[in-house]
RNA sequence: GGUGGUAUAGCCAAGUGGUAAGGCAGAGGUCUGCAAAACCUUCAUCGUCGGUUCAAAUCCGAUUACCACCUCCA
């Protein structure tokens, strides 16, 4: 593995930077919650899989394999109320959310996980880990539910921090009555759900119902990664209760430990008072609506250049500012390749050492919990470096080649794309070299009109020492 | 009531004891037929009050504001 310097990580159930190593070496087992399908994804669901796409685009620059896996919950009242509302079956429903969710996650370029289970297909590994938590005497079946008890899992409450004892039941006002007197104990939970008029059921040992929330991540995440994993991941709000349960379930169940770094990412706020953007507020925006208005890449910009732990204000003054930063690299990466018609062959020893450089200095801002923004810093000083060496007097062909290659891996973990379209159509072409002679011939009304049409096509010119060159824009 | 988080320039943001990184926007300059791009220069004493220290954005105490979680939530 390249550098010295040490992968640290923000474990959020010590609540320290710990130095990452992985279970077995080279490989990181990955798993993330993933969204309920019911309806488009919004910026805050899109926030979290950018933050997570980016931590594994970095581990995998580290040289890591990441099998990650990411979840998409597919059963649950949502899924049967929008089913209802749009007039089209629950499995409609989530197959439609699911091609929605890969259209924008797509335009985000975020990479799809190396698997994305449905909890439908898991229905029997489900039944089955349950069947094994009540023979240990961790669950009990009430009336076709089936709960785990808590309290009985003496770490519960250690990923978040809370007592148990202290933990005031109701107090987020969404808990319901009747499901809490079936309960032995308020604070436990369900592991399966027995059937509600009109909704979609599967036959198991204790009836017709459907499985809990928290169970299908405990079983998909061992199904697919192993009974110990390196890194589970999921939004802020998921700590508690959502991965405590699942922590309880999954080590009651394997008597081993479920995962060995917590990453949580911060939320998305919006609005002058800065609330969490989320459905169940109303204040949310869909991420296929911001797709639809602003450059993608610059929305992917704009979520990955802040640290996953902290909070994104969302505002349009910050996609449009990111844009402006992606066009820096851009027009860095075009002026320098521009560079290669009058370059020489061979290497500046000058500049491959200061790749060398960056690179050492970027792994050791990254390698500090993934922090992007210290990672930038180097990044900026590299394009200096590039924009510098555009401007030279002379300069090698390798070094082009091998400064611009170096830009595009640096950007890609930021989940950006900077190729473009390099070759001109041949009449624009024609078009360059006509306003070139108009300029020589210093019949600069034609050069300039020449230069306005190509402008209306999207066709940038410049004019250097080295001749005009062009970009996209 | 319990548990956490945040507060640094117009905006975004790094920085856990040694005298405020970086980006966007702004200002000045170089280059250019003009323009663009680039490069150079420039732009804050860190929510408030008090304490510790030779030295604090960084440690301690208090205080203010905002946010989140406490069984649907990324």
């Amino acid at each position: 593995m390249e550098g010295n310097q040490l992968l640290r990580v923000y474990n959020t159930m010590t609540r320290q930077k710990e130095t990452f190593k992985s279970l077995t070496p080279n490989v990181v087992k990955m798993y993330v919650c993933g969204p309920t399908v019911y309806n488009y994804i919004h910026i805050g669901n899109a926030r979290s899989a950018v933050a997570f796409d980016t931590i594994r685009r970095y581990l995998e620059f580290r040289g890591y394999r990441v099998d990650y896996i990411s979840n998409f919950t597919d059963i649950g009242e949502k899924l049967a109320r929008t089913a209802e509302t749009e007039n089209i079956s629950v499995a409609a429903v989530a197959a439609k959310y699911i091609a929605k969710f890969n259209e924008d996650t797509n335009a985000l370029n975020i990479e799809p996980a190396t698997y994305h289970p449905r909890a439908t297909e898991n229905i029997q590994e489900i039944i089955d880990f349950i069947q094994d938590l009540i023979a240990k005497d961790d669950a009990y079946e009430v009336e076709g539910d089936v709960y785990f008890r808590a309290r009985k899992f003496t770490d519960y409450g250690e990923l978040s921090h809370q007592s148990l004892d202290r933990l005031e039941v109701g107090a987020s006002q969404r808990t319901a009555d009747e499901e809490t007197a079936r309960k032995e104990d308020p604070v436990d939970f369900a592991l399966w759900k027995a059937q509600k008029p009109n909704e979609v059921a599967w036959e198991s040992p204790w009836g017709p119902g459907s499985p809990g929330w928290h169970i299908e991540c405990s079983v998909m995440a061992s199904k697919y990664l192993g009974e110990t994993i390196d890194i589970h991941g999921g939004g802020e709000d998921l700590a508690f209760p959502h991965h405590e349960n699942e922590i309880a379930q999954s080590e009651s169940h394997t008597g081993k430990k479920f995962v060995n770094y917590w990453l949580h990412n911060g939320f998305v706020t919006i609005g002058s008072d800065d609330e969490k953007m989320s459905k169940s507020l109303g204040n949310f925006v869909t991420a296929h609506e911001v797709l639809a208005k602003y450059d993608h890449q610059s929305v992917r910009f704009f979520m990955s250049a802040t640290h996953y732990r902290r909070p994104i204000r969302y505002t349009e003054d910050g996609i449009e500012d990111a844009l402006s930063e992606v066009q820096r690299f851009k027009i860095a990466r075009a002026n320098l390749l521009y560079r290669r018609q009058d370059a020489t062959a061979g290497t500046d020893e000058a500049i491959a050492a200061a790749i060398a450089e960056y690179r050492a200095q970027f792994i050791e801002a990254m390698d500090d919990d993934f922090n992007v923004q210290n990672g930038l810093v180097v990044i900026h000083d590299f394009l200096r470096e590039m924009n510098n060496y555009a401007a030279a007097n002379t300069v090698k062909l390798d070094s082009i080649v091998d400064l611009v290659g170096q830009l595009e891996q640096f950007l890609a973990i930021f989940g950006l794309n900077l190729a473009q379209e390099d070759n001109l159509k041949s009449d624009i072409a024609a078009l360059i070299v006509k306003r070139n002679a108009a300029r020589a011939a210093k019949d600069y009304a034609t050069s300039d009109q020449i230069r306005d049409e190509l402008a209306e096509q999207g066709i940038i010119l410049e004019d250097t020492p080295q001749g005009s060159r062009w970009r996209q824009q």
